[in-house]
DNA sequence: GCCAACGTTGGC
DNA sequence: GCCAACGTTGGC
């Protein structure tokens, strides 16, 4: 069942060789396990670490942590690069040719985005983007057609993405299966979604709290409903 | 290839 | 617990 994959997100944790103390103390709080599905702060984790957390969330979204996600961006990498020896390219080609158009999102190593990934609901869809190449920008759409599950890439020791300080009895990391949905009718260049992100900031359109721009970094995003609506609209209008 | 943004690490 | 150094992401 593991198909080949390889995502992007290798997150700072890759190869991190003291996780724990410090760690429980700062992503973790904001990250760790279930807890935060509800709006109080997880156990044994301290408060001043979760007000940051909620602190920055309001700030860059404006949103509550309570609102419920229900469309993604999902960030891949369609050129090669090596990472410890092991090509990380994963192009919506290489979805399409996977049995069922489907691929497990391993690699993800970044507390917060694995949250949203544990988020993730059946048949949630998401944008297919590609980053760090000479076009980036949404070409697909996908959806999750499998729900949260340990991710098996961080017990591997030939896997870039291994993480020696996760038990089998509690993983750490997580991932989800998602299929090819279609293509979007055209490429949807970054640098499109961008100028409607700066003239929504300014005129409070849909855009103006997008987390491409906010949270440059996480490999995994949510969008809300307006958001994701109005991208998709895009898809109809001409390039420019 | 450069480098800004930003998350992580570790000394103090 | 602060914060400087360091490493990674990813646009350009």
């Amino acid at each position: 069942m593991p198909w080949p994959s390889r995502k992007r997100d290798k997150g700072a944790v890759a190869d991190k060789k003291e996780p724990d103390a410090k760690i429980a103390k700062t992503e973790e709080t904001s990250d760790k396990e279930e807890e935060e599905k509800s709006s109080k702060p997880p156990a044994g984790s301290s408060k001043s670490g979760w007000k940051n957390w909620k602190k920055k969330e309001s700030e860059s979204g404006g949103e509550e942590s309570k609102i419920t996600y229900c469309h993604w961006l999902l960030k891949s990498e369609p050129e090669s690069r090596l990472e410890k020896g092991v090509d990380v390219k994963f192009s919506v080609d290489d979805l399409k040719a996977q049995p069922n158009q489907t691929t497990c999102w391993d690699g993800v190593r970044n507390y917060q985005a694995r949250n949203f990934l544990r988020s993730m609901k059946l048949g949630q869809q998401a944008f297919f983007y590609h980053s760090n190449c000479k076009e980036p920008g949404i070409v697909a759409l996908v959806k999750i057609v499998k729900e949260a599950y340990p991710d098996h890439t961080q017990f591997d020791q030939k896997d870039p993405h291994y993480d020696s300080t996760s038990r089998k009895e509690n993983p750490k990391w997580s991932m989800v299966d998602v299929q090819f949905v279609r293509m979007t009718k055209r490429f949807i260049p970054l640098s499109e979604i961008k100028a409607h992100h700066l003239a929504h900031k300014a005129d409070g359109g849909p855009l103006k709290d997008m987390m491409l721009f906010s949270r440059q970094r996480l490999s995994i995003q949510p969008l809300t409903q307006e958001e994701f609506d109005f991208v998709l609209s895009l898809e109809e209008e001409k390039p420019h």
